[in-house]
DNA sequence: CCGTAAATGTCGTCG
DNA sequence: CGACGACGTTTACGG
């Protein structure tokens, strides 16, 4: 990895095109060849950079300057004229062991299908993932009275959850054999946008308490 | 902005948890007191992250070891325990003027505003961005024979955007002076599954070339 | 400040 | 390799 901070100018022609005009920032390159340029502000997202892989060709202008070109495989282009180098320094790092993670919405699913009755007494898994042509839907079960139920998992619930419910009930209420399908749509939080167009529409609404169904898991199912 | 290299391992704790094994890396501290943790390959994402406004709290542990806490007002944190620092370096980079953008869909909006006809001989601008009490519609417009119709733009075409122009199309044909109201839906490239559902809903797809349309632009209203 | 829509989204997963 | 949905999405924009 190489770290440069420089006074620089950064043009990007690609899927669109961008400007960033001279200033003082910190540029990343990357073992993969990909380019970052970062400012002292704003967020994790860089201003501006190429995804590898690509390449980086360096040229010199005369003088101080300098311009890398960073091409990809689209033939996109990141072009950084460079009018003063203030550090430049290159560092071994290694491949890293990578992230783990808990707490995302899959592990949710499991432990909503593990423990189905946390909707209503009696109920029964019929099973997740459940295929459909646009999609699986995340659990298919039945409740007490053998009723079909289609139940929508998500860390935070929007509007964009219950249209897909809807699609899911719309087609699954064309199965002879499981109509008639009803609806859950199960979050750990619940837009009030959300819940007002899910009750429109005959949805159910049920919040997810992740710690406590976290609490009544098997642990051996976890991952740390 | 402060730059470190140190072997390191972190722990997020906040949204979800999360843990990186310990292992060399990029740590970065910007202006506003944000943190990011780089490995030496991926892309723009780093590892793990504090977005600001977050304080950074450094501990001594005896030795080269140090503790990095930062917390954020929602009370996520993100702990950072060093072992060894290969490289500590801090410069000032000054506030940056920002990123100039082209080809984003406000200017494909722009453009097929003024190139209407692209959608058919004879088709004249309503108006863009015509508002609704859901959010405004990209263009409305009438076709030769003088209906109306509602256009979505979109740089890609997915099921989102169709179930967009789906609601607005539901709220206009409510207005008996615009009734009926058909939708296109218009975008460089429109996924499959989002044709599907639109052809289903009696939408029509529109597939938009931004290189061509360009080329026919009045050049005076380029941003650069 | 909240809610919605866009993003050079990026990232995993599954066909 | 493409399609699809989640994301600690982040970010910009409007009310």
């Amino acid at each position: 990895m190489r770290l440069v901070i420089a006074q620089c100018s950064v043009d990007y022609a690609g899927r669109l095109a961008a400007h960033l005009p001279s200033a003082r920032r910190l540029l990343i390159v990357k073992a993969d060849g990909s380019v970052l340029v970062h400012s002292d502000g704003g967020s994790y997202k860089p201003l501006n950079w190429m995804s590898p892989p690509c390449t980086l060709k360096e040229e010199g202008q005369g003088g101080d300057a300098l311009v890398w070109t960073v091409t990809n495989k689209a033939g996109e282009q990141l072009v950084i004229a460079i009018e003063e180098v203030f550090h430049d320094s290159a560092h071994e790092l290694g491949v890293d062991p990578g992230l783990r993670k808990d707490g995302v919405e899959s592990h949710l699913q499991a432990l909503l299908a593990e423990q189905i009755e946390t909707l209503g007494k009696g109920w029964r898994l019929i099973r997740r993932e459940y295929p459909t042509p646009i999609g699986p839907v995340d659990i298919l079960c039945r409740d007490a009275a053998g009723a079909t139920v289609a139940v929508e998992i998500k860390r935070r619930g929007e509007i964009d959850g219950v249209e897909q419910l809807t699609r899911y009930l719309e087609l699954l209420n064309r199965d002879p054999l499981l109509a008639p399908v009803r609806g859950v749509f199960a979050a750990q939080e619940i837009k009030p946008q959300a819940r007002v167009l899910a009750v429109d529409r005959g949805i159910t609404c049920a919040v997810l308490d992740y710690e406590v169904m976290r609490g009544r898991d098997d642990p051996s199912s976890r991952l740390f």
